[in-house]
RNA sequence: AACCCCGUGGUGUAAUUGGUAACACAACAGAUUUUGGUUCUGUUAUUCAAGGUUCGAGUCCUUGCGGGGUUGCCA
């Protein structure tokens, strides 16, 4: 039923084609491919691309279909094998598996290579002693055609043997490159005789120092597509004028395979940075703790601010995949966040910001009653669990006003509310300090309404407390939103935008005890509150922090604020 | 005043490929509720513009307008 479903589901256009292909028979089986550079870390915009890719893949298992994960790592300068384990580790989390397709655009240095001698042989490649401004220079502009490097008719011998003194490290960096010769007057400016390989005297994670001639990523990735047999190979819009030249290489070189680039547009959330650049400058300025700190796109971030991998593939599959330049608001995914959680997360009781409360009627100083609560209404399977009330417990401070407006339905002096799953109390004394701050409350309960309403009158509110002496204290950290404007990345400087209250900072919050005993990443539902995740950071067993993943909606202080 | 791509409610996506413009989110109103949560019901609101082809156009054609991208030895 839900594959059936999966299969007449509506198709994007590159799943379109994708099926169109299958149906033609024009390839084997479907190859697609992730191919994230290891130079920084994944963020919510790469989540779209892997599961358009790993998807497409898995929807067509039946036919062979497989998606492979490949390193881009063709730039020593910027890459580090660190890297390569967290983005791992977030596709992994994220809920998609490359099997043993696991790949680097570097085990294909010897193949490119020698594609490379063979472009110099056919004419269609050169070695230019041009430097990088001079290039530049005689690219030309936007409305102006190029002009021809004078190297640009150097002989085949000579280009062969002066590509080979660049591989074995005769020249300095920046001496020479290696281009296409192509079409100096060619509209696209990649097709200008696009560099394919320069020199670079770095290091890299994986070959070392093998060698310090380096291929571009328009030179790489297509061959690289080509020698796995990747079908479709599917990229976000910015790749477009790269096109043209992906196929002529693809179109000169004696490939294996001819695989096909298709464009989609990205997801960019409002609210969110996304650029890794910006990303890097968030962590090393010290405007967050580090590359997973839950106020930041990355998916590390999102895992420990506690947002579901199936929220957000659940987003990637409402926004679908076009090549329409949209914002998506971030409230689709705070939606598809809240809708997971409220299915699985536990309910629990946590006083942010405790009052007091006695209860003057209560039999006895040490007389508890374990009332019974429910772990999860959306899902009976979850059970149930006891919580002991006593004479004295914590309510929330925004659930008492001393001079209510008009439907405020929570407690006021001679109100009545219900402490859920318990009694109604009903409030008959204000007690303050000195400053005229609320500390204590005194109210009395009426003992005939466990599991009942009282029959005269209606009780509206119901609040959540904690017991004072079986309370278990921890912290919370209340997160919100990053920045204050919808697009951060459009300001002069972004750090103006940064929302100072992202971060809330609470002490010794009141709790059930049973929140003692949790495990890092678990997510709860602090009731009437919002989502809460164990943080995966700064947590040690029997002493957990508690990060707020996202607020309930909140229909009253939406009201109040109007 | 270059080239390429894209324009469907506030946001995102769909429309059996030329046949009554729909879904989700958001907003608003109401019902239910021992979470002011959830759930349910309803309301507002859409084809960038102008021409053309056609019995019929969101879909095809032309022009215009608007948005994005492109002048790395980054990816």
């Amino acid at each position: 039923m839900a594959k059936q479903q999966e299969s007449t589901a509506k198709k994007d256009f590159i799943r379109e084609i994708v099926a169109a292909d299958i149906l033609a028979g024009r390839h084997k089986t479907t190859v697609t491919r992730f191919p994230p550079e290891p130079n920084g870390y994944l963020h919510i915009g790469h989540a779209k691309s892997i599961c358009l890719n790993f998807g497409i893949a898995q929807e067509n298992q039946d036919s062979g279909a497989r998606c492979h994960l490949r390193f881009d790592d063709t730039n020593p300068a910027k890459e580090e094998s660190e890297y390569v384990e967290a983005i791992k580790d977030d596709i992994r989390w994220l809920g998609f598996d490359w099997k043993d397709h696991l790949y680097f655009a570097s085990d294909y240095f010897d193949q490119l290579y020698n594609w490379a001698l063979h472009l110099i042989g056919e004419g269609k490649a050169y070695v230019d002693d041009l430097s990088a401004v001079e290039i530049r220079e005689y690219r030309g502009g936007l409305t102006e055609p190029g002009k021809e490097s004078p190297y640009r008719d150097r002989s085949i011998e000579e280009n062969l043997s002066l590509f080979e003194g660049m591989k074995n490290g005769e020249f300095d960096d920046g001496i020479k490159v290696l281009r296409a010769k192509i079409d100096m007057a060619h509209a696209n400016l990649n097709m200008r005789d696009p560099v394919l390989y320069r020199i670079l005297h770095k290091k890299h994670h994986r070959t070392g120092d093998q060698w310090c001639i380096y291929p571009t990523y328009d030179y790489a990735h297509g061959q690289s597509d080509a020698i796995e047999g990747v079908t479709h190979s599917l990229c976000t819009l910015e790749f477009e004028h790269h096109r043209p030249l992906y196929d002529w290489l693809v179109g000169n070189l004696p490939v294996p395979a001819r695989p096909r680039q298709i464009e989609f547009a990205k997801l960019r959330p409002t609210y969110f940075l996304m650029s890794k650049r910006r990303l890097l400058e968030m962590v090393n300025e010290g405007h967050v703790d580090g590359w997973d700190d839950p106020r930041m796109a990355t998916l590390s971030g999102l895992r420990r601010r506690g947002y579901p991998p199936s929220a957000i593939r659940k987003l990637c599959k409402t926004v679908g995949v076009t090549k329409f330049n949209s914002v998506t608001d971030v409230a689709l995914l705070e939606h598809a966040v809240r809708e997971e959680l409220n299915k699985t997360a536990m309910r629990r009781m946590v006083v942010i910001d405790p009052i007091k409360v006695t209860i003057t009627n209560w039999p006895g100083g040490d007389h508890v009653e374990m009332m019974n609560a429910v772990n999860n209404p959306e899902d009976t399977g979850a059970g149930s669990r006891e919580v002991a009330l006593s004479g004295e417990v914590f309510i929330e401070r925004t659930d008492f006003m001393e001079d209510p407006p008009k439907k405020y339905f929570r407690l006021s002096p001679g109100a009545e509310v219900r402490l859920r799953y318990s009694y109604c109390i009903r409030c008959n004394e204000v007690i303050k300090n000195e400053d005229g701050k609320v500390i204590e409350l005194r109210c009395t309960y009426d003992p005939e309404t466990l599991g009942k309403n009282p029959p005269d009158r209606k009780v509206r509110g119901a609040i959540h407390w904690v017991s004072c002496r079986e309370a278990f204290e921890a912290d919370v950290r209340l997160y919100d939103r990053a920045f204050i404007v919808e697009d951060p990345a459009a300001e002069d400087d972004w750090r103006e935008a940064i929302n100072p209250h992202a971060l809330t900072e609470l002490r010794g919050c009141k709790m059930e005890p049973v929140l003692k005993d949790v495990l890092a990443g678990e997510c709860f539902q602090f009731e009437r509150t919002g989502y809460f995740c164990v943080d995966s950071k700064h947590s040690a067993p029997g002493k957990p922090l508690f990060n707020r993943t996202v607020a309930l909606r909140d229909s009253w202080a939406k009201n109040q604020s109007k």
